[in-house]
DNA sequence: CAGTATCCTCGAGGATACTG
DNA sequence: CAGTATCCTCGAGGATACTG
């Protein structure tokens, strides 16, 4: 970002924090320890490629992350630096600020199955899970027709757009509404079952096992304290 | 600034904050409690009067600040509201971040002179001022030929960019930069007239009193911590 | 996998003049 | 004093194609 002019440490702070996209690369890097660009470009799909690899760019000059790995062909890793890791405090304030002032109901643009998938595979307790892998099914009723999976394993979890090769074990069927209030804890799982706004089929020792899986966004206890 | 398109709180409190200027705004109404238009204007000269209308325009419509007295001509008067307010620990958050890993020396852009002046006559200690008015005359050697004064009494303070009415009492000779980094806590007022970074010519009550007319920024104690 | 290079558009914001 | 209105420029960033 051009320069201010001042000589003043926020204005410091601002010029290289401000750009559209940069906390937000910084948010999944600091607080969900996101390091591979592919991860980066997938939970932020409305950042293009060419912006995420210039932000990247900016923050490794501003000394806020390196990429030691760096090579053409390379799987690249993003690391915090001492200063990357030093801006959880600024995250939290603005996590902390927003859940209280500028929060609410989600808007329709905010509502994409993909990032929730992307979000909640990001986010699972790889100790709770079954030994064996299970695979659930998400329906929501505003993408009739399409099916989103999580195929969750101890060694790894991954998200599919179309059946994978394995079958599935838990159905789940809700509004990407009520799976979004859920994931920020707005509502908690087992309310949104109870209510019937999330409905789900499978054996019963997968049903009751299923919420200790998930540990939904890191957010959700600031969102929870200011609803 | 354009939706990110994330149910997150960290997103949407960057989209009412992360447009240009808008945190120097808040800055300067949250730290230094300015409130008008023209306050806010001399202390970002480099923020066109266009600009800065809009971007208060936004930040009211945000539910940041109200404007309870506008109407034409007259004096109005910007206040924080509760959400406003509530910003103070972002803002310490990027001051403490931006003294630890993005401040240093001073760039020869960031020192002007004018904005000094402005910045230091908010922040005067009114109940340490003699009770006769006190003109002090500083000569910054980077601006030769040119002074600034500062018109300093107990009701009142003001920049002046040319010979005021009255006469000077103290006379202040030092470099732009050094000035600064005193306002900033980086070198001590004491220590900078100690080894003769600035000059002082005064009647030696007044010379030994000025120290404690001015608050320096309140930005010093994160600097001096940092340093 | 992780980018770079190129072309193109549109909107942010400066400059200037004007006003209740 | 505190803005608004208008015109204009330039650069941020999207789209697309390409690459070690």
């Amino acid at each position: 970002m051009e320069h201010y002019g001042q000589y003043c440490p926020v204005s410091r702070a601002a010029e290289l924090l401000g750009d559209r996209w940069t906390l937000l690369i910084v948010r999944d890097m600091v607080v969900d320890g996101v390091s591979h660009f592919n991860d980066l470009s997938r939970g932020l799909p409305r950042l293009s490629r060419g912006l995420l690899a210039r932000r990247l760019r900016e923050l490794e000059h501003a000394g806020i992350l390196t990429c030691p790995s760096r090579q053409a062909g390379r799987r690249s890793e993003y690391q915090l630096t001492p200063a990357g890791a030093a801006l959880v405090p600024i995250i939290e304030a603005l996590l902390e600020w927003g859940s209280a002032w500028a929060f609410g109901e989600p808007r329709a643009q905010e509502l994409d199955p993909v990032v929730l998938m992307w979000w909640m595979h990001r986010r699972v307790c790889h100790e709770h899970l079954p030994e064996q892998r299970v695979v659930v099914e998400f329906t929501f009723e505003e993408e009739p027709g399409r099916g989103f999976w999580l195929v969750l394993g101890r060694r790894d979890v991954s998200v599919c757009l179309h059946p994978p090769d394995f079958e599935t074990d838990v159905w789940l069927t809700t509004t990407l509404r009520t799976m979004y209030q859920v994931w920020l804890g707005r509502v908690s799982y087992a309310e949104a079952v109870e209510t019937g706004q999330i409905q789900v089929r499978a054996l019963p020792a997968l049903e009751r096992a299923l919420p200790s899986w998930f540990l939904w966004s890191s957010a959700a206890v600031a969102v929870r304290r200011s609803a």
